[in-house]
DNA sequence: CGCAGTATTGATCGAGATCAAGCGAGGTGG
DNA sequence: CCACCTCGCTTGATCTCGATCAATACTGCG
């Protein structure tokens, strides 16, 4: 990490559209975001551990965080953080430490969010208070789909899932450009990058062309059809 | 289902415990209270299924509800729901319809909140959507918990845990009774029943005894040696 | 050009799902 | 009272998926 620097501009017109702000009014975002500095990190820096006493949560401006359990010879990633996304959020409802490890992919630009800052206006401004919870609500929703899906299905499906959920229509065709490397979309469905590349390689007899990060889907409704 | 009934003395007073009226004082907790009946399920009752207009969010008061995707062919739990736990409460801050479907196990007694009613309190009692948003927070936790030890753990890992997170000391030896059945237990831990017996089986050379929902750890230490 | 990080491909292995059969306890009815 | 059934659990055999290991190709990039 370099240095906590005040917020742009820019950096406030994309924390407004977060979802963590959504529903706020204008007075109400500017409370929000009178706790909250820029940081910058370098790829594979850690944030925080796992544990480590919690003093701020995160808002994702640019760039890819990665939360994961465990450690060197056993980590498993529970959620890919994309610009948008904040993480770190119930710490102000309650818990002293962080439940995962954080770590940066790619350069990566955060809002920082001074917990006890934010804790002091939920009094004074309860609505605030809902925003945080219905971020919340997001990221269980999300959560839950996630492990429904890992138990349920095969990876061929999780992969065909991602590029339905991701990819533009043109008709019945379809094209996407992933926003990261292959091996953190691999963390994210859960499998081993090899597994992700073998996937790709089997959804070939759905009409799904692969290169590099350009992604080309001949038929929607083809591929759908591997569920 | 059968009838829906006032909340008794005794059913105000489990409710009372649970998570989801943590931190409410007798006022509030009143106020959230007269938005709920009683409602009795029997063994296999469907109470919602996926999709579903959501009018209501639950709290168990006795047996269990497990919550679950996919259907018939492909199914998959998401959560199992034991006395005191309350599930739906999202539906409080979001959306029309309910993620899952809710299946009782065993008879079942439920708190029933119509959820148009808790709605209309939240601006007066801001306190109540803080008690809904810590409950969100701990089933999130729960939640990634479950994600992260099934993408690392092995089945007999799993089991371990459960059986050290749950079991009464005794020195070094423990014990626990499961509070339902083994085929629920293998569903939660996202396992075949079949997987669960072999587990526990594996589980004996590291001191594990069962019989039938009675199990005695001879030493506690030994167990964690597992991981 | 050559190197480092990233992705693919092949070969092998292991965990757990699935299928099928057998066991044991509780319940019912003759 | 006992034969019989049902249901939950266990056990064995097999199979499939994905992890792992190892080698090779690909892609920028200094």
């Amino acid at each position: 990490m370099t240095r906590a620097l005040k917020l742009s501009g820019a950096q406030r017109a994309v924390l407004g559209g977060a979802s963590i702000a959504s529903g706020l009014d204008r007075q109400e975002q500017d409370a929000l975001m009178s706790c909250a500095v820029a940081v910058r990190y370098e790829p594979h820096d850690v944030l925080f551990y796992e544990h480590d006493k919690a003093r701020y949560f995160y808002c994702v401006l640019s760039g890819y965080v990665r939360l994961y359990r465990g450690s060197e010879d056993q980590e498993a990633d529970i959620r890919i953080c994309e610009p948008g996304d904040s993480f770190g959020e119930c710490l102000v409802l309650e818990g002293q430490g962080y439940h995962y490890s954080a770590q940066a992919m790619e350069h990566a630009i955060l809002a920082r969010f001074d917990l006890t800052q934010v804790k002091a206006l939920l009094d004074a401004q309860p609505r605030i208070g809902s925003a945080i919870a219905r971020s919340l609500t997001q990221h269980l929703l999300a959560t839950m789909d996630c492990l429904a899906r890992d138990r349920m299905q095969t990876s061929q499906q999780r992969v065909a899932h991602y590029l339905l959920t991701h990819c533009t229509n043109e008709g019945a065709r379809a094209t996407l450009r992933l926003p990261f490397q292959k091996s953190l979309l691999a963390r994210k469905l859960g499998l081993a990058p090899e597994a992700l590349s073998r996937a790709f390689s089997a959804l070939r007899g759905s009409g799904v062309t692969v290169s590099g990060r350009a992604i080309a889907i001949a038929d929607v409704d083809t591929l759908r059809q591997v569920f």
